[in-house]
DNA sequence: GATCGCAATTTTTTT
DNA sequence: AATTGCGATC
């Protein structure tokens, strides 16, 4: 007993240890980047089990994406041999599903209940934009989506959200949102924010089935707690009351998922919830030079109303943080691309240890181009999904529909591709005829067979027949089959065969991979003969797929440099690091200035970034770039400004990049004919105008002695200046 | 009533 | 640059 605590123990530090020993009452654990979290995650989970003797079926961890708890469950196996399989290890969303498909007979779904993802709701929220009687061009739909996101994060219902309804647009948003809710019932359907509420329903409405659960799962723990909305605070809160041995895990500073309904409360207040709770602080960074902290430290500083918290390396020296400034979009590409040949070439890097990270998926293309271009193997995370593709969706609408019989919105894929004469306006009138009856939206298609004309008729009876065959013919087959027969039987593969162009290529492409997927899925499962849980491979398949995230797919590989959104790279960690894109309006976004708390977190995510590289990071911007289909022109983003001198290879000159200051000696310059004084006064430089007084340039336009500047001054506004005649100083 | 082709509009980040 | 919506045609 004491020698499996002290082997559990070994090789952490002391805070880690009490994180880890602390296993009785409530525990917050402020993690700061790199700061061993994980290690400390799966220790705690081993020493439960191992040293205290928990039953492994008495622990449950919960993480944000399914590729966090899969190496959890990973590690501990390590840690503790077989025996671990008991723990329960999964994202907020996947334990709700798992919750809702035993007991959620109670609240009248029934277990066969469809996952919508976004696309799906959306097109539900469209559909009951259209049944308020309002136009779907005035009140746009997405927005009305947004709103109702935010309700449901929040964990307001379309009631409560109706009289807290600040403007006419909250009270009609609100009114769709009833009768969007409305449908998915109809539908049989939840989407993401329903599978966390519903959740909370359900054990408040039901005590004896919260009972169950709490006394099933003794010993909580919620990583990225900063990252928590508010229902999910709520469950939590459920989940815990009675036994209280909740540890959550988090840092504040790396809370970057507001916009998605986290409250950041939920971390600050913890010891105001938990008043006896025992907080530890892990400040120790095992992962960065310490270059990279410092200057990491030094941008979140400037975030107010923050939890004060001083990261320490004992990882002295290191290379320092490089900052470039390119001509445009294509030349920054290029430098990185370069950058990353040549440390491949001289330092013997293989591929897997560098990443690019941009704010925004638009980004990436450039890049892509670029890596293109010298054959650097790579990987895209993100982007268009998988999942999201038009050909997966409505492939994957057919085994929704026939596992649920009632999915709307799957109907409505499903009878569009391949074309087959039935078309908007008659699925508009079997829409308000299921309505009226109170039925799903294939029986008003049925019913509407009955009463319709002859040939409108015949299109629906064919698919309704086509639609009942193939329900016979599949049940127990294996979803990799039944997928190969959908598709062959709904004429989808044959029209697509038939158009032969790239595109439709592309898409039978990508069905062949989900159909090994499906295969895959198959034999996964086999495996593991438990794990069905009376539901069928294809519900569990179904599953699944609805809630993989982006990260969840990727996987570290030696041979592939790595391309993502911050918001992805959030939790991984490379040697090397390039953060693109840091111009004002890209990186911090503009879009997200206009909101309160908007530019912290952005200075968060900023953070984020630079704290996942490991050895060297690398930051970029450009002075111009193609964005929306046009040329737009940037100036360096404040974050580069809050980095200490210190922490930077050379100090920033103004802003702007000094002729030759390219800091690894490489200076292309695209407008070569561009002297000094044009180069210097690129945007972002601070200047004085003997009349309007200080200002930062903006824009530079033209070349040579007609070269005007566009400047914003403090006290004067925006000014186009021709340098000639403004009698500019720099500084 | 379905389908095709053109035009306007869009992009922040995602479970 | 690409997708979605709209209007004209079959």
């Amino acid at each position: 007993m004491h020698d499996a605590a002290a082997a559990l123990l070994a090789g952490l530090n002391p805070e880690q240890r009490v994180a880890v020993e602390t296993t009785e009452g409530p525990l917050l654990v402020l993690a700061g980047a790199g700061s061993g979290k994980t290690r400390v995650l799966t220790h705690r989970i081993a020493y439960l089990i191992g040293v205290c003797g928990i039953a492994p079926e008495s622990v449950l961890a919960v993480t944000f994406t399914n590729k966090a708890a899969g190496e959890m469950r990973e590690r501990v196996e390590k840690l503790l041999g077989p025996g671990a399989e008991g723990v329960w290890l999964g994202t907020f969303h996947s334990t709700c599903v798992r919750i809702l498909r035993r007991d959620i007979g109670h609240l009248g779904f029934s277990r066969g209940f469809a996952i919508y993802d976004q696309s799906d709701s959306l097109a539900l929220v469209k559909e009951a934009v259209r049944r308020q009687g309002l136009d779907p061009k005035e009140v746009d739909p997405r927005r009305m989506e947004w709103r109702i996101d935010q309700w449901k994060n929040a964990g307001v219902g379309p009631g409560p959200a109706f009289d807290a309804a600040a403007d006419f647009e909250a009270q009609r948003a609100a009114e769709v949102y009833a009768t969007y809710q409305r449908l998915l019932v109809d539908a049989n359907a939840l989407d993401f924010g329903d599978l966390l509420l519903r959740t909370v329903e359900l054990f408040e409405r039901f005590p004896e089935v919260l009972r169950w659960y709490r006394q099933r799962w003794q010993y909580l723990l919620i990583d990225e707690y900063q990252d928590t909305n508010r229902v999910q605070y709520r469950l939590v809160q459920q989940l815990a009351a009675e036994h209280r041995n909740l540890c959550v895990v988090g840092d504040g500073d790396q809370s970057v998922y507001g916009w998605r309904g986290a409250d950041i409360r939920n971390i600050l207040d913890f010891e105001e919830d938990y008043p006896n709770a025992n907080v530890v602080l892990l400040e120790r960074n095992y992962r960065s030079v310490q270059p990279i902290l410092e200057g990491a430290s030094g941008v979140i500083a400037h975030n107010v109303g923050r939890k004060e918290k001083r990261l320490y390396t004992e990882r002295e020296g290191g290379e320092k943080i490089s900052v470039f400034e390119a001509a445009d979009d294509r030349e920054e590409a290029a430098f990185v691309v370069r950058e990353i040949l040549t440390a491949q070439r001289g330092a013997d890097r293989s591929w897997g240890q560098f990443a690019i990270f941009y704010r925004t998926n638009a980004q990436s293309r450039v890049f892509e181009e670029e890596l293109l271009k010298y054959n650097v193997p790579h990987v895209v995370v993100g982007g268009v999904r998988f999942y999201e593709r038009a050909e997966v969706k409505d492939a994957l609408a057919w085994l929704r529909l026939l596992v649920n019989p009632a999915d709307a919105v799957a109907v409505r894929r499903v009878v569009a591709r391949p074309t087959r004469g039935i078309g908007r306006t008659t699925l508009e009138r079997a829409s308000s005829l299921a309505a009226e009856h109170e039925e799903t939206l294939v029986d008003g298609l049925r019913r509407f067979a009955e009463q319709g004309g002859a040939r409108t008729a015949k299109s629906i009876r064919a698919f309704l027949a086509l639609l009942e065959r193939l329900r016979d013919e599949l049940s127990g087959v294996s979803t990799a089959e039944a997928l190969a027969a959908v598709l062959d039987r709904s004429g989808y593969l044959q029209a697509l065969e038939r158009d032969g162009s790239p595109e439709a290529e592309a898409r039978l492409e990508n069905l062949r991979e989900l159909l090994s997927a499906a295969d895959d899925f198959g034999r996964e499962l086999a495996r593991e003969p438990d794990a069905s849980e009376e539901r069928s491979e294809t519900e569990l398949f179904l599953d699944q797929v609805a809630l993989v995230s982006d990260i969840d797919t990727w996987e570290r590989r030696d041979e592939c440099v790595s391309l993502m959104t911050v918001h992805t790279a959030k939790g991984l960690e490379f040697p090397i690091v390039f953060v693109v894109g840091l111009e004002e309006g890209v990186f911090p976004h503009a879009g997200a200035l206009r909101n309160d708390g908007g530019i912290e977190e952005e200075r968060r995510l900023c953070y984020v970034a630079m704290t996942r590289a490991m050895e060297r990071l690398v930051l970029t911007s450009a002075r111009e770039r193609h964005r929306w289909g046009s040329r737009t022109y940037g100036i360096a983003s404040r974050f580069l400004r809050e980095i200490p001198d210190d922490a930077l290879e050379r100090p920033l000159a103004g802003g702007a990049r000094v002729p030759g200051d390219s800091t690894l000696d490489y200076s292309y310059s695209q407008d070569a004919e561009g002297g000094d004084m044009d180069d210097a006064l690129a945007p972002g430089l601070r200047v004085q105008h003997p009349t309007f007084g200080p200002g930062v340039v903006l824009q530079a336009l033209g070349s040579g002695a007609g070269r005007k500047l566009r400047i914003r001054f403090e006290r004067a506004g925006v000014k186009t200046i021709v340098v000639r005649y403004g009698n500019l100083e720099i500084g």
